[in-house]
DNA sequence: CAAAAGAATGAATCATGATTCATTAAACTT
DNA sequence: AAGTTTAATGAATCATGATTCATTCTTTTG
């Protein structure tokens, strides 16, 4: 027998295909997938183009990773802004506002996720992740309307609605080349946010605030 | 002297010209910027590929000329939608429901005006797009505040938050390929598009209908 | 260390699609 | 009808970028 995989070769190439990765999506949070060229990936990662093939089957197949990882991220961000104790209404509020802020701070990432054309395994990864956002938002919404701050309605639809709203309003305009343009400050006193957040919970509840 | 262009020859041209567009309208419409490569369009067209680089400079100038015509078509759609009398709110809520029925009947085209990424010159025609619908809105949300039926608020940013739940909430999910899915009855009454018009008056207004 | 196996390399190849341009056809003018 | 000018053609060329694979480098094992 001549040749076993030793401990020290698997730690490697798990490090190559890490690095390979973390730039794919670096790649992407500057410009998109379509900034996300396999060559520019390669030289970033200090390797050769033939060696990401080494690690995946295609192009495709490293986007979905890429996009997977990143909603999963995003995703349970939102999810942590729900779970605290409070009424449907403020953790809502609370999970909007995360939303928008996440947006705020990396708008072309959140643009890719969101509305950049993807190839179809990667597509398949954005139904996914739109069906999670819409099920965080709906089941809020509807554990609203039993506690009764928010009115009866359809909460598919409604959240849908949320997502749209914020999304357009915060990545639509500025999509594609023009990043920089909003002032992206950490604090969260963003009045367009504010604005934005306002506009959502007065579409779900009828009722000013 | 040994030639001039004739009347003839003027309309023959004009004529040509037109198929070329009408074929890339239909392209678009079918299945976004993308879908509208120029030997489709001229195999469609019935030219020589070369013909369409007689009539435009390039691809891109072909594609900003159908963008505007077709923005041009839908941005009046709305402002006639604007139009007639009626307090602000009822106006704006006429105007909201033609933009989302003029979406549904033609999602891929309404995601190719919105969304869709595109060339920097499109890019600009999208800007002026945006501008106009934006406008439009805004002028009706002053005109409502003034009135009194919509309370005081950041008109330009209300505006685009109207565009993104609508688009979002329609196009958004079936963006690219997956077409017709969608119950697309002529009639009005899509019990979705009242949805959405509701969270968005909610939005505006603060109050129930 | 030599043999064996896997990993990495990156130039060459393929695929897609826009654009060009030498050639042909058509339209005017006298 | 011959000469001149513009229009149309579409195969060839260019540009971009993904993918392959023959070759080279590393690691493992006896």
């Amino acid at each position: 027998m001549a040749y076993r995989e030793t401990e020290k070769m698997r730690q490697r190439k798990a490090a190559v295909r890490q690095k390979i990765t973390d730039c794919t999506y670096r790649c992407v949070a500057e410009g998109g997938f379509r900034n996300a060229k396999v060559t520019r990936i390669a030289r970033m990662a200090d390797v050769a183009t033939g060696t990401i093939y080494r690690h995946f089957d295609s192009k495709e197949d490293l986007f979905a990773e890429i996009f997977r990882r990143a909603t999963q991220h995003e995703v349970n961000k939102v999810a942590d802004a729900l779970a605290p104790p409070g009424d449907a209404r403020e953790r809502l509020e609370r999970a909007l506002r995360r939303f928008a802020e996440r947006a705020l701070e990396g708008p072309v990432m959140a643009w890719s996720l969101i509305a950049e054309p993807v190839d179809p395994k990667v597509e398949k990864e954005r139904l996914a992740y739109r069906k999670a956002y819409a099920d965080l938002f709906e089941q809020a919404i509807r554990e609203g309307i039993e506690e009764g701050c928010i009115p009866d309605q359809n909460t598919r639809q409604s959240s849908t609605c949320l997502v749209g709203a914020v999304s357009e309003s915060l990545v639509g305009p500025l999509s594609p080349s023009q990043t920089g343009q909003i002032t992206t400050d950490k604090t969260d006193n963003n009045p367009l946010v504010d604005t934005i957040i306002r506009f959502c919970i007065q579409g779900l509840t009828g009722t000013r605030r």
